[in-house]
DNA sequence: TCTAAATATCGTGATATGTTGATATGTAGT
DNA sequence: ACTACATATCAACATATCACGATATTTAGA
């Protein structure tokens, strides 16, 4: 299968809509999306397996942890990205959870300094 | 579902990309699309179907023959859907198949004239 | 009204997808 | 080495999707 056609199945799934657009925002751990989404274990991580595999986010591990972050588009498919997280945003204000997300987003980055 | 979520799973499938390219183009029978894909009569039919109940198409009969053709969106959806295209056009740009509908449809369309 | 052409719909089988719970792997600290 | 925690992976299930062939529906014309 193409790649953008990879992409377009992958932005097609409202798990995966919220997962993309907190790491738009923040640079995250597996159990901290788990956290913010409310969803269980496995399900965060096997997602995330999708998006790094498709090649959207990268994961880099930090003793316990592993965080994921969007990866830069290489220039020939910036337009393309551009397009589609202009997609993302809209679907995302169609979906209700979302909104929280972004409340659940800032208490947990607070916790941090904790 | 979202309807942008809906639109973003109609467009993540190789068939209805193709169809909704030429579409884009030209307004279409289903027997026309059918000859230009190179596929069967139900497949394209149900593929119709599909975007039509989206809300991306919308048809016209005309004697016995069924005319396709591209709703213009909404203005509160027009931005999406310029994005949505974008994305396509890209799409298609993997697709093989792309290249020779291109010259198909052509073929199609002076075939009316006779 | 009968027929043929164009289109729509239905049933089915094959395949893909998302979620869950259980288990495996990896890492840090004791 | 043992333990606890974080993450990954696997098996199983339910559901969705696609394509195909057969059948229904609609329409024009004889």
């Amino acid at each position: 299968m193409t790649s953008i056609l990879k992409w377009l199945k992958l932005l097609s799934d409202p798990t995966r809509i919220r997962i993309l657009r907190i790491l738009r925002r923040e640079k995250l751990t597996v159990a901290e999306i788990q956290s913010i989404l409310g969803m269980g274990q496995s399900r965060i991580s096997s997602q995330l397996s999708k998006l790094k595999s498709s090649g959207l986010l990268m994961d880099e591990r930090s003793g316990k942890h592993v965080y994921y972050q969007l990866i830069a588009p290489s220039t020939e498919d910036s337009n393309v990205m551009e397009s589609l997280f202009e997609v993302l945003e809209s679907a995302a204000n169609e979906i209700n959870e979302c909104k929280l997300d972004d409340k659940a987003l800032r208490l947990q980055i607070e916790k941090r300094s904790n």
